[in-house]
DNA sequence: TATTGTTATACTCTATAACTATA
DNA sequence: TATAGTTATAGAGTATAACAATA
């Protein structure tokens, strides 16, 4: 409940921001930074941001992997990794175990303590998610978004 | 073309990544850089990013309107708007006047260079906003694409 | 030679507090 | 008192260079 009918002559009348609103990547941003407001908002509970969300699913799903394969597949680089890993570590998270096959990679996995997190900030994920959905329309909607995504950051021909 | 068949054992499979992909938010982000990526390969030879680009855009549609005008309706902090504008103002492209109702403002416009170089940068633009329609798979895909976002963006009930 | 993890560093973007001049 | 522009500053996020250990 935002915009009342007949402010008292607010003298600041509505901008024209059309040339920007007809702009993809431009909404595309706006969009991007809503949703993430959003997750901080569910996620501020867990002391969590996005990065270190994606990083601890990515580990469940792919233990054992190095830094820069995890790293790498979220398109951070190896060198601003390394504090977010230790970060982690220094909550008791995730371990950096020394990878036997090559003494150069350390291969990561959650602790205990750290699979019983995940699971509650997957839930709180697929709560958010849902929420989501619902806003979009339902999950045939959801899909398309996704198709659309995917079209536009498809490799150029 | 990245991927070959059957490389030479690479010893560094794919890791699983549905957890990730599956998410909305996540998948908005990487849309949005990769877009952006693009953006600014192409506006790299204009010395201008894509902040710059709407304040110019919205000037040229807006002329006289105050920088807290601008700045809000880009998100952007009237405080970080200054060293933003103040650039602007340096190459030339926009002025700054003392508004004679308010003079705690400033009101802005675009000097004559301004408005020829907005022209030519939004020619470049429409280039690549068709470059991302036909990725999309033409308008009516566009369309549903802001149908969607704006969706997602809409305030929760 | 090349790669992994690491440190150091710099640059951008964003957020807050506080000042001044106006209203 | 509240607002517009400004400065200073701090925090994220991101980028590059360089080093030691290892391949």
């Amino acid at each position: 409940m935002t915009a009342s009918p007949a402010k008292a002559s607010p003298r600041r009348p509505k901008l024209d921001a059309t040339s920007m609103d007809e702009v993809i990547g431009y909404r595309l941003r706006r969009a991007q930074l809503y949703v993430f407001q959003q997750f901080n908002e569910r996620f501020a509970a867990f002391g969590l941001r996005p990065s270190e969300y994606s990083i601890l699913v990515l580990i469940e799903d792919n233990p054992g992997r190095t830094q820069v394969d995890i790293a790498n597949i979220l398109g951070i680089k190896r060198a601003n990794f390394v504090a977010l890993i230790k970060a982690l570590d220094e909550r008791g998270l995730t371990e950096r175990r020394a990878a036997p096959s090559d003494r150069r990679s350390n291969a990561l996995y959650l602790t205990e303590k750290g699979a019983a997190f995940v699971a509650r900030i997957k839930q709180t994920q697929t709560d958010f998610e849902q929420h989501c959905i619902d806003k979009l329309g339902g999950v045939e909607a959801r899909d398309k978004l996704m198709q659309l995504l995917d079209r536009l950051t498809a490799q150029d021909a």
